[in-house]
DNA sequence: TTGTAGGCGTTATCAT
DNA sequence: ATGATAACGCCTACAA
């Protein structure tokens, strides 16, 4: 059996309120009786119980985390990022995959606040009305990463879309492109999306360019889909300059249905993508992307809800509504090139 | 404030064990009972404390996680089987990333026991002699996965790893393949590896070959380093045709310092990979690979820690020192091709 | 069927 | 400096 702290009290001859003092170094504790406890722990090989000490100091260490799955390197990136930070301020993180389902995130979101989480960091592709509602209701400080809608009363870290969005349109214009697709995520009403289209559409228009409603897609976040998405274009004889896609993995979905269909990228297409994810790298050709800072967004959502939990007293959150909005930069590798005269 | 069981005792004017039984479902209630003490956790939006709730009935239901990073998708896979079990059987999932020190796995090791967790599950790239003592010493039930080594006292689950690089070897012969590089991973005594140069060995044997110890590397499961490895090959004019690397992401280096260079995969030079993460069948040309079944090997652990926590009146773990074995498949794609004549 | 009370392992507030 | 002792929120004999 486990020891407690009442046997190291028996053990050490002291009760147990001096064990706790040297436990946790408060107050003061004669030399002598610190010494006869330290060494009745090493004996006993006593470690204070987490579960009882939550409870009476009615505040937990644990940040909750739903993420839809872990394979996507989307999310391993800022979950790395969220792990290192928690670790160096002394808290531990719980993680539950809702696999995109409305049911599984609120059942985790449940389940976080039964365990009386600090406070949760929730990722996910779409946001559902219901997932949406639950979080507005919970008691536990919530904070949602790099997406947002009108209804979302939670904190969010993310980047600036819209700009990202802007900038890469910029960059294959000016690269002499016109005939440009977008492969979007969803199409739901997400706050991240529409800025990035906004961004498309301004540069755009600032170029004196239109959108063509006809290559305008939905990868549904999915390199099958996009792969699908590029393969009807290419079919259809519909095949642009250039392709924007919203994520990485759809960037590569788009360029594995352009070469396997005989196409050279960037020679006959060029194909950018979005996050920069390890795989943007690794892939070849290496793809050109509006990167991320995955690992300060986790590390930053972690920040804020350590910052709540301090300032408890007071009943405010801090950063009630507000978003955190992070730098992206443009990483120019080998998925694009000058468009073809 | 949260509203405890006191409070909906009082609401509802029965005592907290009335309303303890009702949360429960045990024993019997009086339909009247249940019915106001319902209506008034429903009023006052009561969810149990599980934090008291682990205290007061000794068990808890989190599993521990240690991995290496988040990045990886191997690791990512196999905590899609963890999350996924779990979630199944009603236990949740602590993540820990120790990022390869075995000063942080020990630290976390600590950390799950002070937590009185269900058990661990652990995932390490190589096996420090410290992070081996600390796992023996725990009271606490570990698996590890896919690795382990003679000191090490607790189940594995794993591939056959023997069989595994054994048959990926007979395939590459039989292709024609006489000059086959192995791309190792770590130089550490890990059984893993040690049985998979077995099988590799033994391949080449069986066909009256030897190996060629010029064309075995350590590629330390890094992309770059695996780059490096067969960049240098190629400087030295001692190019395999076929490259057996026992990791995916150390594949993609040795394709891509090929293609970088002038070759051609799989014309030139066959390089398969092991583990089949998803980037193997994104990659192009898309990789041929012995595939483990990440999920499953995940679940497995899970079934295994719950099991040892439903016979723990017993004081036996039912699987001490024991692997369990799951199987592989070859996996057959664009990367493999007959070797030059 | 229901309520009382003891205990889970700590922390923290009192006296002493 | 130290030791009782009351919480923390819940479960569960044991009584009633």
């Amino acid at each position: 059996m486990k020891s407690t702290i009442k046997d190291v009290a028996d053990r050490s001859g002291v009760s147990i309120a001096t064990v706790s003092r040297v436990i946790n170094g408060a107050s003061v504790v004669s030399e002598k009786s610190r010494k006869k406890v330290l060494e009745a722990i090493k004996e006993l090989d006593f470690k204070p119980n987490q579960v009882a000490r939550n409870l009476v100091m009615q505040k937990n260490t644990t940040i909750g985390i739903i993420v839809p799955g872990m394979g996507n390197q989307y999310y391993g990136g800022i979950l790395n990022g969220i792990e290192e930070e928690s670790s160096k301020l002394g808290y531990d993180v719980m993680l539950c995959t809702s696999g995109g389902e409305s049911q599984n995130e609120i059942r985790h979101l449940e389940m976080f606040e039964e365990r009386h989480v600090a406070g949760i960091i929730v990722m996910a592709q779409r946001l559902k009305p219901e997932t949406v509602q639950k979080i507005n209701d919970l008691k536990t400080p919530v904070i949602m990463m790099n997406r947002s809608t009108s209804g979302l009363k939670c904190p969010t870290v993310s980047i600036d879309n819209f700009r990202a969005a802007y900038e890469i349109t910029n960059y294959l214009i000016e690269k002499g492109h016109r005939k440009i697709a977008l492969f979007r995520n969803s199409m739901d009403i997400d706050a991240c999306g529409v800025e990035q289209y906004s961004g498309f559409e301004r540069a755009l228009a600032e170029h004196g360019l239109s959108i063509d409603r006809s290559l305008v897609k939905y990868g549904e976040f999915r390199t099958e889909k996009s792969y699908e998405l590029m393969a009807e274009l290419i079919r259809k004889k519909n095949v642009p300059t250039a392709v924007i896609a919203t994520s990485d993995i759809m960037a590569v979905g788009a360029c594995n249905a352009l070469v396997d269909n005989g196409y050279k990228v960037p020679e006959d297409v060029s194909v950018v993508g979005f996050n920069d994810i390890q795989l943007a790298g690794l892939y070849r050709p290496s793809l050109t992307v509006i990167h991320q800072p995955l690992k300060a967004m986790g590390a930053e959502a972690v920040r804020m809800i350590v910052n709540v939990n301090k300032n408890e007293n007071e009943r405010t959150m801090p950063y009630d509504g507000r978003t955190v909005i992070l730098s992206h930069s443009l990483i120019e590798r080998q998925s694009s090139a000058e468009a073809k005269k």
